[in-house]
DNA sequence: GAGATATAATTGACGAGTCAATGATTGATT
DNA sequence: AATCAATCATTGACTCGTCAATTATATCTC
């Protein structure tokens, strides 16, 4: 049950279109790289973490996740420090000035995701979310 | 009418990781670039084409066409020559053995396509289609 | 026809993510 | 307790795509 090549290959590569062009203009407009928002993001809701749960969450490499950090810890956007608990562990807490960066981008943020999806009702929204999840949880069988 | 961030947030989370797992498989599966296979399969629809045209297509940068066009033309898949009628333009072609290549990739890629849209009706495939169209002309629209 | 403007391709420098190798710490086995 | 394996983080080398600058050709305007 090979499917249409032609159509899925199109959708691909606007799938691959859309991630770059929804980094670079997030960036754009915030003036922070849309990863490292999203890493600044999950340590404000989540607190502590260490760089494995971050990587899990974040789905990219984990030596990325140690030249972001290293990125936002210049800014002093976050703090590092080893897990006395296990000591290989590096635990990351977001700082009140991570914070006030995060609540500095929440207008443009908020007016980017209109933008990105205007004309999406609530249910494509859903939908989308739906089949995006099927789509990675596919992936994740690739390899065997 | 702002939207639920945090499941925006993890959408595109995902659709990144989604892109760079197909990648990166296709390319461990079939041996070639999935970017590459995706120019070759362009050329091998449409005879011949600018590199303009390719980048239209593709929707990557004109600097990463060429970049690739100098890979692929090293391995004797594709031919490139002037246009006599605009001597800016540099027409691509591809070549027996590049097609030849596209061929052997075919069970692969097919089978890859398979998992990847494993557990997809016909009808999903074409909403994730819709969706994915309405994402990219509202991206297109984000610059302004 | 000469000079300005536009278009196509190329190059260098850059940021992002991957993989593989290394180091450091912890846990398990004997 | 000593070795062996597993886990977490880091680093270097790599590919890919972007942007900005450059070159070459074509087109437009006076």
């Amino acid at each position: 049950m090979t499917k249409s090549f032609k159509e899925i290959k199109q959708t691909l590569l606007m799938l691959q279109s859309i991630d770059r062009r929804v980094a670079q203009n997030f960036e754009k407009r915030t003036g922070i790289s849309f990863t490292r928002y999203e890493m600044l993001h999950t340590l404000f809701e989540r607190a502590q973490l260490s760089q494995i749960e971050l990587q899990q969450t974040l789905k990219i490499d984990q030596a990325a996740i140690t030249r972001h950090l290293k990125i936002l810890e210049e800014k002093n956007f976050v703090v590092r420090n080893r897990n006395k608990q296990n000591n290989r562990e590096v635990i990351v807490e977001i700082t009140d000035a991570g914070i006030s960066t995060l609540e500095n981008c929440d207008l443009d943020k908020n007016q980017f995701i209109d933008e990105l999806f205007n004309g999406f009702t609530d249910q494509e929204i859903k939908q989308l979310q739906i089949l995006v999840k099927k789509l990675i949880d596919n992936t994740e069988m690739l390899n065997s």
